[in-house]
This record gives C-alpha cells, sequence and structure tokens, in this order.
DNA sequence: TTACGTTTTAAACATCTGTTTAAGTTGATG
DNA sequence: CATCAACTTAAACAGATGTTTAAAACGTAA
C-alpha cells in the first residue's frame, strides 16, 4: 500500500498541514519547528528531511496554497471574457474573477474561513508580497492579465492609475479577510455577523465604484 | 542639569527612538532587545530597567506614535464640522481628517515615510488592532466620532454597511501604507513615483466614491 | 566628604531556536 | 533470507532569546 503525496498518514503531509494551521494563527517566525513538529506528531529532524529547512517549508506551504488560486483567477477571467466579447467586460466582473478562487477555496474546506483570511493577511503583511521562487511567474502573468482586463473595463485610467487603483483594492480584500473578525468584535454586533459571500459582493461594490471614480474639482 | 524625558542623550530615550526603527523595518516580534539595545548603546538590562518588559517597550513605542494622531483626528474632524453647519460635511472632508494627520506626521520628521508607513502597517498586521490599553479609549473615541461623520455624509448608508466601509477604507490606507514601496518596485516603474501627498488624494478619492456606492441591481 | 537614590553594567540564568549527526527502523525487491 | 533505499529517531550542536542578579558608577544634597 504505497503512501502517496496526499496521504494524511504521511509524515511530509502530516507536518504541511499543522504548518500552514499554526502559520495562520500565529506567524510563519514566530511559529518554531518543535510547535509543527509536535502538533503534527513528528520528529524535528523531519522538516529538515523532508523540506530541506524551514523556509523552505514555509516556501512549500504558500505554494500549495497561491498556485491553485492563481490558475483559477486566470481561468475565470478567461471564462468571463470569453462571453463578453462584444461589450468591454465590466469592472465588477474583474474583481469577481480575483476574488471568487478565494471564496470557493474557503467554502472547499481547505482551510477555514478565519485561518484563510489571517493566512493570506500574513502573506502580505509578514512577507511583503515576497513570493516563493516558484510561484512568481504564475503570479507576474496573473496581475498583467487583470491589469490590462481592468484597463479595457475603464478606458480612461492611466496605467498608473490603473494600478495605484488595483494595489487600493488589494489592501482592501486583505485586510478585511485578516481583521474581519476583529471589526466584528469591537464593534459590539453593530457590524453584523455577514456571510462571507455578503462581505465579498460588498468588497465588489465598494471597490468597483473606487476604480470607476472620476475626478471631482473641488 | 536635569535629563528631561525627551532628552536623547538618555538611555530610556535612545531605546525608545532605536526600538521605533527596528520594529518597523523588521516587526515587533523579531527584533531582539539586543538588537535595539546595540543600535541605542545601551545595556540589554536597560530595557527591562527602564520599561518593565520587552512587551511593554512595545506598547510605549506604539502610544508614542498613535495617540497623538488619534487626538489630531479628533481635532481636526472638529474643526471641519464646525465649518460646515449647514450643509453635511461631505464624505471626503471626514476621510481627510482622518488621513493628514498621518500626513502631518510623517512630513515632520517623526518619522520617514516609508517607516512609518510600515509601522502603521504592522501595527494592524501584526497586532491586528490589539492596542496597549492605554490608547484604546481614545482609539473607541475617534472611531465613534467618525462613524457617525460618515453617516451624517451618506445618510442612505445603514450603520452595518458604514461601519464595513470604514473598514474597508482603513484596509486602503494601511496596504498603501505599508506596501506602496513594494508596488513601485515590481511594477518596473509603470506605477510611476507620486509622492505621499499625491497618493493620499487618489486614496481619498477611490475610497470616497466606495463609500458613496450605491446598489446597482446585477 | 559622606551618604543616598538613581542609573548603568557585565555576567549569569534557564529556555528556546534551526540544524546536524549517527544510529535505528521499516518495507518492499531480488 | 539478505539487501538496500526510504524514512524515523533521540541526542547533541552552537547560538540566540527575555529576564534577573548583584556589584559598580553616577549625580546630587546634607
Amino acid at each position: 500500500m504505497a503512501k502517496t503525496p496526499e496521504d494524511p498518514r504521511g509524515t511530509r503531509e502530516r507536518v504541511l498541514r499543522s504548518a500552514e494551521t499554526l502559520f495562520a494563527e500565529r506567524g510563519f517566525e514566530i511559529v518554531s519547528l518543535r510547535d509543527i513538529t509536535g502538533a503534527a506528531d513528528a520528529n524535528v529532524a523531519a522538516v529538515n528531511y523532508h523540506f530541506g529547512s524551514k523556509e523552505k517549508l514555509i516556501d512549500a506551504v504558500i505554494e500549495r496554497h497561491v498556485v491553485p488560486i492563481n490558475e483559477e483567477r486566470v481561468e475565470l477571467l478567461n471564462r468571463f471574457e470569453a462571453k463578453w466579447v462584444e461589450s468591454p467586460l465590466p469592472v465588477d466582473k474583474v474583481l469577481k474573477a480575483f476574488l471568487w478562487p478565494m471564496l470557493r477555496h474557503i467554502t472547499s474546506g481547505e482551510m477555514s474561513e478565519e485561518l484563510f483570511g489571517k493566512f493570506m493577511g500574513r502573506l502580505i503583511g509578514e512577507r511583503g508580497y515576497r513570493l516563493p521562487e516558484s510561484v512568481r511567474p504564475l503570479f507576474r502573468m496573473m496581475a498583467a492579465r487583470f491589469t490590462s482586463a481592468l484597463r479595457r473595463a475603464v478606458p480612461q485610467l492611466s496605467e498608473e492609475e490603473a494600478l495605484w487603483r488595483m494595489h487600493f483594492s488589494f489592501g482592501v480584500m486583505s485586510n478585511t479577510l485578516t481583521h474581519g473578525d476583529t471589526l466584528r468584535e469591537i464593534s459590539g454586533g453593530r457590524a453584523g455577523n455577514p456571510s462571507i459571500e455578503k462581505i465579498f459582493e460588498e468588497i465588489i461594490e465598494f471597490c468597483a465604484a473606487g476604480i470607476e471614480a472620476v475626478k471631482k474639482e473641488s
């Protein structure tokens, strides 16, 4: 009975799963290899045997979640663009193509909503866009595809404006995923308890309006 | 010749200033007391003598920057509201009251633009809104004042919507401050090199449009 | 000068960090 | 059974971590 790479009984797989949970909860740098291997019922040396170093383990965890999401993003954008051959693809559909794959990743149970949010947040907050070498080409391609889709959707935007407004939108998503639970807490219930789907809709509405905003003379 | 608390020759002050720089550059948890005291030409034990613990040193650094900014925010909002007694204060002015004190903090040289951005970003990313006990009442008051100002500016917003859209706007600011430099880098110059004042204007334009957005049937 | 509270210091504390070693175990193949 | 690679293991490595200690230096006032 061969152990497949996905076999949850395999040490490598157990370490990977414990690592992603702990990284999301507490951060990449703070979590120690002994925390991880302790939770995974494995020996400390297993990390260096299977991954080479802590840094490479971090890369493996990131790759595992970032690659499929970015692939789905491009596929979804392709599908939308195929349907909008006559009129240009509207902004909210571009944003949807970016956000929905994350939603699928959450609801498919790969990670809980809260954990996944914190994980994506730490990817930005702690690593500052510095993704592992292996995922950078895909990431670059995805970003280029979305920038040009955005500019076709809002032709009056200069390239510079388009880039900054994409950056702004990314800030909305990251901050909401990471700290949406905190907002619910500190508001004392006044922020309600909207579903993740509802929040994504609100984000799209907010960002679409921001991206389409036109200068007003003050 | 008495040493005032602000005397840069005092050990306490030198430790505080080294700490804030290193925290901004590398993060609160990762920077060690020996990194800090090394940069401040002080003894490791000085931290525990003057502050009690590393955690209390972190609190002191946060307090030092967050308190004056939040005070200025409330004052500026008061000044704006005093001038708009007839018509309601527009959204972009509310956002301006929130953002400008940060701008003043940067240009007054308390911290460089880049360092300050990273510092504010880490406050959210690493500490998740968990501010030291001593600044929480002021923060709560400031948030309440801005929420109500926002609702007067856009009356059709429910309280829940207003809170979430404030949260979204905060995400834009935090992410832009923290990772604006990264955007400039990875875009290969295509994002230009706008001044911090220009970026703040763009943020206000984006967020104002997002906050004022109205539902559109899809 | 002496005395006293404040501040600084080097050294040691116990514990934790990522990584390596070398001996062990396993399970399938010849 | 013997062989061999894949894997797991306990132990040790050198260095870093926040904190504490007790002695020394300092500045001021009696």
